[in-house]
DNA sequence: GCGCAAGTACTCGGATATAGAGTGTCCGAGTGGACCGGG
DNA sequence: CCCGGTCCACTCGGACACTCTATATCCGAGTACTTGCGC
């Protein structure tokens, strides 16, 4: 059980995005050399996010992506599912049926304890998930780090932020 | 995220190990047959649980496997922790000083919020899974099921279930 | 007949190939601005 | 000087290699039973 390194990059990406200003786009390239990442790669994820409904791109010379939807609409849960898929963790394979003398199918209806107790944990997780929105990321604990860190992101916003017309 | 297969097939072995009787024990071999799944692949899933202290391994003719606890005494997340790992889903790999003008370091000094945010929901998720213990997912839903069930593990236990001396 | 010892069959244990998904990269399609020529 | 057309630079989009983990397999170490021999 591991998750892609990919929702790190794209939940970082949606982060920096909600802070843009209306009107504004940001170039993939910038989101790349701010997190030091692969720009080509993190293009796949952000295009993951745009098919989900979470970004939209913007093509040509003074393009880029920005959020589709306001930051507190989006949640941790919406980018997790983007990227790594709809699918839960557990799959269960129905392994009690393929062994000798397996039962009647009849029985096999209602799906077993195991997965049921696995699906259970995966809708409390999912859940936990949903309650945090990225518009509550940007506040930290600590006052100086929020102003470090602001100053950095306008510093490079200042730089990469492209108005749209 | 996505679990691997070896989980699934670990916790039916566990489960039908719990339903041993005292000084029993049940090869890999008739494991896998019984679910199905290749012989030396689930031994290593076997000796993954060994070394988590859930199950014991006696070797020789005669020998196989038995649960070292009491199985109200094992729960979902023992299994799932001793087959994944023990590392959390969510790696948090700090991409956020690795771009342009990083900032201190001192800054640095607490988690990011997004990686308190995944950490906090597996947690959630992990304490889900120890709510459940292994003698629970033996009781079904329908009588007709778990007699059809336990039928059939009888029957299988009769053949391959060896007394330990 | 009884005891001992070597052989054998069966078990688990660890090291070794293969497959698939995640990761990283490249080239092509599309679009907006810039430049140049004509009116 | 103003307008239109062409060219170009920059963006995203999808198709193509590489790598690492999960999967599957094989061979070796150890043990209890069996069997044969000697006493």
């Amino acid at each position: 059980m591991k998750l892609s390194e990919g929702v790190e990059q794209a939940i970082h990406s949606v982060a920096m995005l909600a802070g843009l200003g209306s009107n504004e786009v940001l170039p993939a390239a910038a989101l790349a050399e701010f997190h030091g990442v692969s720009t080509s790669y993190l293009l796949k994820h952000l295009r993951a996010l745009t098919d989900a409904g979470i970004a939209e791109s913007v093509p040509g010379p003074k393009g880029g992506y920005r959020l589709a939807k306001r930051p507190d609409r989006i949640t941790l849960l919406d980018v997790v599912l983007a990227i790594e898929g709809p699918e839960p963790a557990f799959r269960c394979a129905e392994i009690r049926q393929r062994g000798p003398r397996p039962l009647d199918k009849k029985f096999y209806k209602s799906p077993c304890q195991i997965n049921a107790a696995m699906l259970k944990a995966e809708q409390v997780y999912r859940a936990e998930l949903r309650k945090t929105v990225i518009s509550e990321l940007l506040v930290g604990s600590e006052p100086e780090l929020i102003e470090a860190i602001d100053e950095r992101e306008c510093w490079f916003m200042a730089r990469n932020a492209r108005p749209q017309p």
